[in-house]
DNA sequence: CTATTTCCTAGTAAGTTGGTATGAAATATA
DNA sequence: TATATTTCATACCAACTTACTAGGAAATAG
């Protein structure tokens, strides 16, 4: 089964929002947390994940936040699936440890092969900047007309969070 | 994340020793797990939703066993999925009861839709016939090599059942 | 009648997903 | 230097999914 993770949907959504600005003064988490109407603490944790992959860079303190640390023209999608979930495609006979015996012989290793091919190839085609250049509005602005006015409410669904 | 689950590997190679006979005699669950080296009782349930998506039928007894009930040419690595795992792709804001808030405004919304399309037409382009023509050995036969004259022991790694 | 085979319903241990909690480390501003 | 603010780091937890296993009922060939 494919699966896109809620770290995949909510990283890539607040990587579009960091594209949005002019990519010198550091975004807050906070912000857009708030804007996003996303958990302020679960998009720490995502953000951890893209500050070790080098996706983006981070700064503490006041006036601090991150800002992208890589190009949106050369950041794909299969870059953001790498650095949030791990390995993007799994199939037993393909990792080390339990690899299967039967080897070449077995007629479905190939298949297995060619999805995984065709599903690379999708994803490191997509870049940030193709997505964005797609939408005129800013991605916050956007989710800040669907939601109204900014208030106090947060998290996603009936969870409180910030 | 993509896994191919050992219930869609299991049951598409089964579904391949199936296709190895002439299509009107019986094959035995029971003799599909010897030569495979797979669990019976995994099998046998594995076997169930294939029955139930009407892609096997089973007859009881002695003598009994499973025929393909549907043609090897138009029965796709899809509808082998749909069976065994039910949705292939999902991601949150496609299914009903969570349909995210943002609808056509959210940026990435239509890029899952693509996603998703890319990973069906795979999934739909290649059938049970097209693999098994890549193959000149049967199934079986193949795997019996590489495992040497079949023994008592089954089941994959170490767990021992039949 | 009996052995054999599928059919049906449950259960369960291990792993993954989607978060939360707590606090330490750095830094701009006063 | 003190303080508020922000990222960084570690660890935890509940709900769900995966990969099976268990036990027996129903059908059927001989």
């Amino acid at each position: 089964m494919f699966n896109v993770s809620t770290r995949v949907q909510y990283g890539f959504l607040a990587l579009l929002a960091l594209a949005d600005g002019d990519g010198k003064t550091p975004v807050r988490l906070g912000s857009i947390a708030r804007d996003l109407h996303l958990s302020f603490k679960y998009l720490e944790n995502i953000f951890q994940s893209l500050v070790k992959a080098r996706i983006v860079r981070g700064t503490r303190g006041p006036e601090g936040g991150y800002v992208l640390e890589r190009d949106p023209r050369s950041l794909s999608l299969y870059d953001i699936f790498r650095a949030l979930e791990g390995p993007v495609f799994t199939v037993e006979c393909f990792d080390e440890e339990s690899a299967c015996r039967h080897l070449a012989l077995c007629p479905v290793r190939d298949l297995w092969g060619e999805l995984r091919g065709s599903l690379e190839k999708f994803l490191k085609r997509r870049t940030l900047a193709d997505i964005k250049s797609k939408y005129k509005k800013p991605v916050v602005l956007a989710h800040m007309e669907m939601f109204g006015v900014a208030g106090e409410e947060t998290g996603k669904k009936e969870s409180a969070s910030i």
